[in-house]
DNA sequence: ACTGTAAATGCAAATTGATTGCAATATAGG
DNA sequence: CCTATATTGCAATCAATTTGCATTTACAGT
């Protein structure tokens, strides 16, 4: 239990720290994305917090709050569907790391070291800033 | 009205080869988006077409249908509104090359000679098969 | 041109993801 | 322990998009 106990520890003092008030339904909302290996959407996370007895509205506000305090960042993969995701201590909400949609299933993955060739980088750099770079395609468990 | 005409020929043309049925609302719909400078919304073509007595439902379907035979490209911006634009005569909407598109003003550049480094080309093979490459950000004029 | 049939339209209603108003409740600070 | 205020639950609302269905229209075949 002591893995437990310093997770809600941690997700305590984070939210504490944002100056955000710490309720059960925030840290609990903070340990699902914490223990999340990809961007979740409201849905999802709201289904993980299921037999918790939360509202869903409770959920959209407190995902959005964390959002506004720097604690995770929202993003749109181009289904039209809202994504939440933990931001590493320190990082900027708008340094978005690359993703991965399978288009079958809607699956989102992390791709924390993809980057573009130099000479690519620069041939986009003459279009504009590129702020997040997203793959689309079928995953393994669909193709 | 020669321009005018001309335009009309080569939407019905159009609208034709693409195997569906021409009417007047798809040759206004397409018209529209023939003459946009930048992709449009469904709001935005509904409210250029008023006047014409178009359902937003048939413009809304119309704008799909387009798209789903390859006239024009439907895309995401991050705003939760999708966008309409002209596809270029023979340019492929699953165009293996990669596109940027301008969060501000919705353009979408094709970047031919853009690619991903070896390295993260064979990361993001592990999680599936890549079929489209899309940078977000702000494109000059907008910046 | 005439006609049958599948496709397209108009209108309203339904869906879906997201947000909001408000009274009840819980947190943080004294 | 008490108060002021942030947060919650619940229902209602919103905006974008989609759908059901009866009616109309385009167009292939005659």
């Amino acid at each position: 239990m002591t893995n437990q106990n310093n997770e809600q520890d941690w997700a305590r003092t984070a939210i504490q720290e944002s100056g955000l008030r710490v309720t059960m339904a925030r840290i609990a909302t903070l340990e699902v994305l914490n223990t999340a290996s990809m961007p979740l959407t409201h849905a999802e996370v709201y289904q993980a917090l299921q037999g918790r007895g939360f509202d869903k509205a409770t959920v959209f506000r407190n995902l959005n709050d964390l959002v506004s305090v720097g604690l995770s960042r929202r993003s749109e993969l181009g289904d039209h569907v809202w994504r939440f995701e933990l931001l590493a201590k320190g990082e900027h909400p708008d340094a978005h790391h690359p993703h991965f949609v399978c288009v079958d299933c809607g699956t989102v993955s992390c791709l924390h070291e993809v980057e573009l060739t130099r000479k690519s980088q620069s041939m986009s750099d003459q279009i504009g800033k590129v702020t997040e770079i997203l793959l689309r395609g079928h995953c393994h468990e669909c193709a």
